[in-house]
DNA sequence: TATGAAAGGTTGAACCC
DNA sequence: GGGTTCAACCTTTCATA
């Protein structure tokens, strides 16, 4: 359910708001669309309700905030308990992010910060601990976020 | 430089902003930390200048947005073009997300989201003719977000 | 989807510790 | 240098059409 329908002012919407969720406001977004402010404040309430909009989060340097250690763990998990473990995953100290993914074995990818490698060999001790098994581990370089660039429209680019 | 001096207020500032960034105002955070909402707007600045907030990001579940391919792709650079074929790679249409990692192959994971085959196919061809050799493709099934939960303080938890 | 008035948040400058 | 206060301005909210 709830799929497609997307229109172009969503899509804008929805592009404005991954390039800065923080400072966009809907006056912004509404004169770049020529549209209401109230009208792109009532859009983005159903993406909101619909699900499409889940959330908008800092995007923190954990590096330069002191945490030295950004690590990937690979896991497996049972498939039958895959999203059951990845969401208890999330609550453990340290870890920052969990992403499912399909794959028979590595299923469960897990991201994690600390300042030493006591914090990182507890994490590991506690994700298998809760029945997910490290198979790898690696440190993060550096991670880049973009936006979805189709979700662009007509007029962009603020800064 | 710029490392560590994150004191209880910084560390409450991140934390409410991972929770939410767009709906929690300075002096929602203010109050909660017994300052006024300046303080709270000065010590964001800083950090955003420190590079320690590096933005806000809405979080789009790009399955019901009708982009049902989420894929991460695993490819390997060769290690001095790492950082800048990963920065390239964002460029791609349809990839969201970059991150090396320190491994000497697959030492880059990119997340790339598009509706069909045809697009996982032509991200596939991008990525090979910029020198990013793919070695692995799989489905996202689904990514939690998580805030680092050591950065909570004194009080929280709104919702 | 748009309009308009009231409530509340943000901004920048001047001020104090 | 960091924190506070205050007034002007902008944004959101909610009722209304």
């Amino acid at each position: 359910m709830t799929l497609e329908g997307l229109d172009d002012l969503d899509r804008l919407i929805i592009h404005a708001l991954q390039r800065n969720a923080r400072k966009t406001s809907s006056k912004t977004i509404a004169d770049r669309a020529g549209v209401s402010p109230s009208t792109v404040r009532n859009r983005i309430q159903r993406l909101e309700d619909r699900g499409i909009l889940r959330g908008y989060h800092a995007d923190v340097d954990y590096e330069r905030a002191g945490y030295q250690l950004h690590t990937l763990i690979v896991c497996t998990a049972p498939v039958p308990r895959r999203e059951e473990l990845a969401a208890s995953a999330l609550e453990i100290p340290g870890v920052v992010r969990v992403e499912e993914v399909m794959t028979g074995a590595e299923n469960v990818h897990v991201s994690a910060v600390g300042t030493d490698s006591d914090d990182l060999s507890r994490i590991g001790r506690d994700l298998n601990e809760l029945g997910l098994e490290v198979v790898d581990e690696d440190i993060i370089r550096n991670i880049h976020h973009g936006s979805y660039t189709e979700f662009e429209t007509g007029a962009e680019d603020g800064t």
